[in-house]
DNA sequence: TAGATTGTTAATCGATTAACAATC
DNA sequence: TAGATTGTTAATCGATTAACAATC
């Protein structure tokens, strides 16, 4: 089974469940079932079933998912057992935003590198990073093996940057540019963009 | 075809489309054709076809589609030919940054009011809003007719926001808060999270 | 007219859900 | 043992893509 390619939805929902055994074992909760995680996620049991057991076997017959187990495999599965370097670049409100959540992405990733152009924000301070002009990106990226990248700089700005981190070796990129960006089939790329998030919520309304 | 449930997925694209179109327009492209659009957005032309003959024959056979009419058309499809009150709670880094996304929604979405609870960020200016206690939300969420609710308070607070929104009558809610809340069924929920988005990128790390 | 491109039907592909034997 | 719940197969459902007649 380890061959086998996985959607993209089941791996999407894999943190999901991740964020929510945690709030069990805080709770210390021992064993959960996946009739008890679908109803909480509003998810169908025998998806959360079949999501997992693309993976391996992990639950017991008659009892259910050991919580912390299921925590222990999830991480390995999505490569959080071990510290992910990440670089941001675009010191503006929404970088800065999201180096403040470097404490709650906990001990699996870290925002390591914040870069931007512009003068006026080189050298300020945010969550303990210096702010650094993006000349230095590719050194600092190859130094510290950064493998991810997030870019938070304006739209007319983000091919540049993802340019720029494909030639220092990032291996995937977070854009929240309201921008597609183009980059070889080999870096994966994902899409954070509150705006056609918002416009794709006017639909829903009468 | 008015009354067809149109998925998600589809509803989802219709905004990527709309800024693509934009950008065309600003660059005084009067026509485009499902195999442009397909090129520049990686996707498959047939789906964009598709996509659009849901809601009415938008195109020319032979020609393609008049850029600016197709803007307009998916402008109402989305419901953004009229402003759209919103409101934000949790004025803290996050808030601030989407705040400041205001001038970029342009006429359609409008952020005009942001809570928070806690007395330090009272009274503070963001983009010339005032935060407001959220013990007002009710009062001025009603009287400005506010549709769209956006939270970006802790997690553990999330929750206590979308039943305030709740009650005083918000149609959506976009949540960035990484919780699962629950509402009743007739408000729309999306989800903006971004540990999620980061932790489903590392999976794709070789 | 010839070339291009839509709108739409049919075919394919993939994801979700139901059902149930295995078994704790 | 009886009850519960997994892992997995089969059935269903839905979304994407291909193909093509209609037509600009």
């Amino acid at each position: 089974m380890k061959t086998m390619k996985i959607s993209e939805a089941v791996v999407r929902r894999l943190p999901v469940y991740l964020r929510f055994l945690n709030e069990l074992s805080k709770k210390n909760v021992q064993t959960v079932s996946s009739q008890d995680l679908g109803q909480k996620l509003d998810l169908n049991p025998a998806q959360i079933r079949k999501d997992l057991a693309y993976f391996g076997e992990f639950g017991k017959k008659g009892i259910g998912y050991d919580v912390d187990y299921l925590i222990e495999k999830i991480r390995q599965i999505l490569k959080l057992d071990k510290i992910i370097p990440v670089a941001l670049v675009g010191a503006g409100n929404l970088g800065r935003a999201l180096c403040n959540y470097n404490a709650y992405l906990k001990d699996n990733m870290k925002i390591i590198a914040v870069f931007d152009s512009h003068g006026s924000k080189i050298g300020d301070t945010i969550n303990n990073l210096k702010v650094k002009p993006t000349g230095e990106m590719k050194a600092i990226i190859q130094e510290q093996k950064v493998r991810i990248g997030i870019i938070t700089v304006p739209a007319a700005e983000a091919q540049h940057v993802a340019n720029q981190f494909v030639e220092a070796g990032v291996e995937a990129i977070l854009n929240f540019a309201p921008m597609i960006i183009k980059v070889p089939a080999e870096v994966r790329v994902h899409h954070a963009d509150f705006t056609t998030e918002l416009q794709s919520l006017a639909y829903y309304l009468d």
